[in-house]
Parts: C-alpha cells; sequence; structure tokens
DNA sequence: ATACGCCTTCGCCGATCGCGAAGGGTCACC
DNA sequence: GGTGACCCTTCGCGATCGGCGAAGGCGTAT
C-alpha cells in the first residue's frame, strides 16, 4: 500500500516551474523564464520525479516531451495554480481595504440588464465589500450555488429550486429587435409566432431565453430557424444589425444596446415573455455579512 | 501598486495548517491534529498574515475566530488543496503501473446503461490505462469539452456541437416504466400523450429525458405532471415502485434495474424517444494516446 | 493570588534550496 | 571524425528556511 504522499511534500514553485519546462519543452529556457539557474530548475523537476515515483518528461538531446504522466500533471499543476492565483488575487484585495467578499453567480440577462446600475449603487454604499460575478446559464446558477460555490445566485425562476431560499428579483419582458427595415419593424406588439417565418439569432444553446423560445416554436408546432449562435447580447444585436435575423432579448438589455445600433424593438405579447428572475441562497448555511449586505441590496433594488 | 505576491511565496503545508486552525477555531488543537509544535503553527499562521498583510484570525482568549478575509482564504485553501490532493492521486495511480489517464464527460443515462460493460471491455484490454470519469447534463458535457476539463465526452446528440468532432455511440430508446399493477402496465407500446394523466418522476431538471418529455407535453398542448425530481435513476425506479408515478428512463436502464424491482415498462412510440448518444472531442486539438485507446474502444463498443 | 489555557517570541539546529562550476551526452557542420 | 553548439545532470558550498522546545504575556477560572 503506497500511501499517497501528502500534499506537503508538494511546492507550489516546483509546479510552477513544471509548468514552465512542459510548455518550454526545453529546461534552459523554463529557467530563464522563471529566473532560475538551470541547476535548481533540473533538480526541482528530478525530485518532482522522485518524489511520484514517475518519469515526466523524456529528456531528447533536443529537449524534453512529456510522458503521459507528465500530461496528467501538467493538467493538474494548472489547476492548483489557477487555484493558488486566485487565492492571492482575493487576499491582495482584502490588503488593499476590502472587507468582504461575495461570489455571485448571474444568468446573462441579469449580468447586462441589471446588475451594473445594482451593483454600482451597492459599491457606493459599501466601497470596502467587493463582488466575484461569474455569468452562467441558470440552470447552473442553482447547481453552483448547491454546491457552496457562491452564496448568492441569480437565475430565472423556472429551475428547480427546492432547498434554497428564493427572493424575486426583477421581472423582465423579453423583447423582438430587428433592423429598422425589418418587415415586422413598427407593426406594434408581436405574437411569437409572427417572428418565427425570421432566422433567429440565439446566446449558446444552455441560455434559458434559447431554450424557452425553441420550446415555444415547438407549440406552435413549427421549428426555430435558428442561423447562428453567439456568445453575449452584443455579439447578438450585431448581428442582427447585420441583417442576419431577429432575436429575442431582455426590454432593459434593447434599451442599453439596441438604440445605439438603430435597431428596432417591438414587444412580445405571449405570456412566457414575461420572466421572474430571483435571487437564491442555500437555505441551510447563513449568509456572511458580507453576502447579507449583497442580498438587502439587491432585493432592495 | 502592490504587486500580487507570487503563488510562490504560498506553501502548501501552510494553508493546511491554516484549514485546520480555521477548522478548529483552537491553534492548539490544530497543532496537534496536523502533528506539528504549537510554536511552528503559530508561526506559519503569523507569516501567512504578514505574507497577505492581513488578519485572517481574531484572538480571543478561549480561542480563534475566523475574520471574513480568514473565511475567503479558508473558500480557496479547500479548493488548492483539493486540487493539490487530485494532483498526488492520479501521480500516485501512474506510480502503481498506470500508463495513461483519460478525464471522460458522460450524461447518467450513458453511464448507467452504457458505459459500465464498455469500460469493463477496455480495461481487460488496457489494464494500464485509467479512465477519470464524471456525470454531467448533456449541455454540459460539451462545455466540459469545449473548455479542455476533459478530452471526451458522452452526450445526447442535441447539444450544440459546432467545433468538437462527433462520432455516433449508441442509440437508446427511452421507456415507461410504472408499477405492475399500473393501469398502463400491459397495453403494449405506448405514445407519451397516454401517460400525461399520471404523475412523472423525474431526474433533475438538467436532464436532457425531464427537458425532452417536458417539451414533448407542450407539444401535445398539456402540462408534465412532476411530482418530485429525484437524483439518480435507482432513486427513479424506487419512487415509481412507491407508487407515486411513471417515469421514463433508456431501455437498458430498465433492463438493469427495472427488473429486479419487479416494474412494468411499455415501450414509447413517440419518434423522440429514440435518442442519438455520441462521443466528442475538440477537432483542434489532438487526442493523447490513452484518449484515443478509449476512443476507439468506446466506438466499437 | 494562583493555576490553567491559549497564543507568541526567541534561539538553536538540521534540512532545504539556489547558485556556479564541472561533466557528459547528441547532433550538425565542416 | 573532430569541434562546437546545445541541452541536461551532478556536486559542493553558502544562505535561508522551518521545526522544536523553552520562556513569556495575557485573560479567565478557582
Amino acid at each position: 500500500m503506497t500511501s499517497i504522499l501528502p500534499p506537503d511534500r508538494l511546492s507550489l514553485t516546483s509546479l510552477r516551474i513544471f509548468v514552465a519546462i512542459a510548455e518550454e519543452r526545453n529546461l534552459t529556457r523554463a529557467a530563464g523564464r522563471e529566473a532560475i539557474a538551470l541547476s535548481a530548475a533540473s533538480k526541482r523537476l528530478a525530485d518532482l520525479e522522485a518524489d511520484f515515483g514517475v518519469r515526466l518528461l523524456d529528456r531528447t538531446p533536443r529537449g524534453m516531451r512529456l510522458t503521459a504522466a507528465g500530461e496528467s500533471l501538467l493538467h493538474h499543476a494548472r489547476r492548483v495554480l489557477g487555484a493558488a492565483q486566485d487565492l492571492t488575487a482575493d487576499m491582495s484585495d482584502f490588503r488593499k481595504g476590502v472587507r468582504g467578499h461575495v461570489r455571485l453567480l448571474a444568468n446573462l440577462s441579469a449580468i447586462v440588464a441589471y446588475l451594473p446600475e445594482d451593483l454600482e449603487r451597492f459599491f457606493l454604499n459599501h466601497p470596502d465589500l467587493r463582488v466575484d460575478l461569474q455569468e452562467r446559464p441558470s440552470l447552473e446558477v442553482v447547481r453552483g450555488v448547491e454546491e457552496g460555490q457562491a452564496e448568492l445566485g441569480i437565475c430565472s425562476a423556472h429551475a428547480d429550486l427546492q432547498g434554497l431560499t428564493v427572493v424575486p428579483y426583477k421581472t423582465d419582458d423579453l423583447v423582438v429587435v430587428m433592423r429598422a427595415d425589418h418587415p415586422l419593424a413598427g407593426r406594434g406588439p408581436l405574437a411569437f409566432r409572427d417572428t418565427l417565418a425570421f432566422d433567429h439569432i440565439g446566446l449558446h444553446a444552455e441560455s434559458s431565453i434559447f431554450m424557452r423560445s425553441q420550446r415555444a416554436a415547438r407549440d406552435e408546432g413549427m421549428s426555430l430557424r435558428r442561423r447562428i449562435h453567439v456568445p453575449g447580447f452584443d455579439a447578438v444585436c450585431r448581428t442582427v444589425q447585420a441583417g442576419l435575423g431577429v432575436a429575442l432579448i431582455p426590454a432593459p438589455v434593447f434599451g442599453i444596446l439596441g438604440s445605439s445600433m438603430s435597431l428596432h424593438a417591438e414587444a412580445l405579447t405571449d405570456p412566457w415573455a414575461r420572466r421572474e428572475i430571483v435571487i437564491v441562497h442555500q437555505s441551510a448555511r447563513p449568509l456572511s455579512a458580507a453576502a447579507e449586505r449583497l442580498h438587502d441590496a439587491l432585493r432592495r433594488g
């Protein structure tokens, strides 16, 4: 039974140097890049191999080549170093006077439409707090909060929310954006059905807007003509501007992006176009002081 | 401009000890637990605080209490140490003779229905390879492969697969499971519509089976009566057995779980009940030798 | 007041780490 | 087939780091 060597004997410096060697495939260059003597780098590598009992690189006359074990270590080392990097970055914030940190997951609509102003106001009142905001599709927001990756989540209300505390955040309405010269422009509020004759520009396939509209198309007994998926509402709008089709976006997003691009929007009359956006957190664990503040601020926002 | 201190000055040992202190909220006990002298633990903690320039714990006469910065560090430290743990575990495999490691993401259906036998056969031919298998909903399988978290993915074919190389893996058919005394039992192949009068037991909301059947319900102009979501097909079957409703599961899964639970299954006639399951990987990056082997084995499986 | 629990500081010693120098391969080019 | 250009490894030395136990400060309990 070879006991797994405790993570102790492992040094982040060695990992960093290993990554450099693996990337450069050349000890000399790697040592230069890491500002360390060639001999020291060599020793660290040899020690790693000795500790793990595994050859990590095949030495060739003109450099080094990763073994399978080396490939695996490279992958893991990057993860470890990335996590360490995040750690120091956060600590550095605290040193600069930050007094609290909240991890927040939110869907793209919320990030584009509502969070900027709400967070701005929040930071005015709490300059000493910081928010780590990550974009996720609504379903993954829920998962992330359940798993404790983040304390707070913002997502559309239709995910499976049991075990979480839910408070309403915003209500938003989807609108149809199109070029000003589009046949549908100026016709007033539209039924989703009316848009099905045209190509739709969508976010990535996990987005709740896309899933929703696809379902709605089925409900109409038709299928959604989606010509392209692009990342981000700005890309959606530019694509619409290019005349590739129409798109569904939250009304506030149109207010931000659409006007400056001289696009046109019509309201959508279907009931599902009104979406409830909520704030969620684990019911079991109490919120940190910082998260509590943010939660309050968003709820009142 | 305070430069972020490089991850170098960070020692995994210090992090481990910090975690112990934070958990025990008592230096003496933490030092005992980590088998280190009290003085050494104290010094490591002091050094951490000095390096980060931040107070991590408030000293009270009866122990220690985490500050906000300490809470944050605890979170990060756990991540870093977890990653380091994974690293050493994998390296330990290699030392024991493993010659390759493949990270594989798959949806639950594949994991339950097909992978066990295919992997068994694979390991017979390749006892020196190892597979890290993680369950994800199909959409996240795709994301994981795109982001390089795993080399190979197995998912249903309907996700957005551009940029990935796709080969067919299996075709499976969904069946309706129910208790033997259920009204629908023994009526022969069913249309999904016929099941809508009864409660449905579902996997978590991200599962493609659930999303699919919900869409199908809409297509029928009805809504799915879902009484409960449970994690895992075994839980689904037990819930069905308890008489809480019917459920859709892949036919092979019924073969494995259903019979021993004296459940009954009927085929589903709707065309969407036949699902294509595929193997995907990044087209851009070449597969490692080990992944190549697994890919071949699964494809032929 | 005394004793106890909890943390910090200090001085000493052994282990670790980095550096430069020396060494030994392979390949390319005369 | 020598010679030089690379590329990596090994070795010995000095500096630094990290651990240990002893001594000390501080608050609380008795």
